[in-house]
DNA sequence: GTAGGTGCAAACCTTTTGCAGCATG
DNA sequence: CATGCTGCAAAAGGTTTGCACCTAC
């Protein structure tokens, strides 16, 4: 949704989501399956983080022949494509999200209602880039995950 | 090796280091058995960051005998003792370190020669606090990895 | 003596792969 | 019409578990 910022202020409608994703996709060489814009579609509608098996389970109500490697296949061109991103929830698990018109941003997640809370600080990457230079690494991607507890849980609904 | 600046001024020799492992997991009720003893020794012994698959092939060259799961099981305990932490490298896979007389850092990855440095930024932590004291959230611990590429594998040995 | 730890093997879970057939560009 | 994609089922890899036996406390 704040993707319309990206466009030139001439542009008044943005084009769906989905669309820029097909491009993104041809423009690699990538063909665009019915099985790559299901998956696409049912990745935009997810607002939450979601793991591979969800994403199948999710694509299975509109067509319950998608493959679970198919999802996984695409799951690889998507991230490759630069569409979603794959995180680590530090359980040993693997989540997805997609970062089309999104801005880059980190995440904080509760231990215990297991919510994802995403911020970003400006200042945070540049110490990260500074911390870099000092050591003459180049940054291509980084990963800042932060467990605790949130809000809502620490006060009543504390422990399970 | 910075362990010795923990101790009172007046301890010349620092204990071993085992020792110390010894009395966290006694503190807790755990039992120290003779399997727990190489595998802690076996994984003080290692500088770098290990998986439990190369912390059983080291333990298992002192005795052979010793067994998959309890490797597994006994990384746990001390992950829960706060002896080792585990780590998240991106690629899925997962590695530890120990952390006795180690002080709190983060990672860089690199991706051409899979080496891992260490780094430290006092001021990266405070906003990290601050960020989250913004929404309530309290913190209990964290994970940041910068993956890239190393000064080393700049300049020649680029890729792989 | 008893609770906790160990070894073995099998189970598990998530992800990847080989292959034959199909659809896209 | 060739290459890339899909579905299936099987393999792979890493981690956990059930169970009988053993040992630290």
């Amino acid at each position: 949704m704040p993707a319309a910022a990206q466009y030139p202020a001439a542009t008044v409608k943005p084009e769906p989501e989905q669309r820029i994703v097909e491009r993104h996709l041809r423009q690699r060489g990538f063909r665009w399956t019915s099985q790559r814009a299901l998956i696409v579609r049912t990745a935009l509608a997810t607002h939450d983080h979601f793991t591979a098996d969800q994403l199948l389970l999710r694509c299975r109500r509109s067509d319950p022949r998608v493959s679970r490697a198919t999802v996984y296949r695409t799951l690889t061109v998507l991230e490759q494509a630069g569409v979603v991103a794959g995180l680590e929830t530090g359980d040993g698990g693997r989540r997805f999200e997609h970062v089309i018109g999104h801005d880059h941003h980190d995440h904080m997640v509760c231990r215990v209602c297991e919510r994802i809370f995403e911020f970003c600080d400006q200042e945070l990457e540049r110490r990260q880039e500074a911390a870099a230079r000092r050591i003459g690494f180049r940054i291509e991607r980084h990963s800042l995950r932060i467990h605790g507890v949130c809000r809502a849980c620490q006060r009543g609904r504390q422990d399970g």
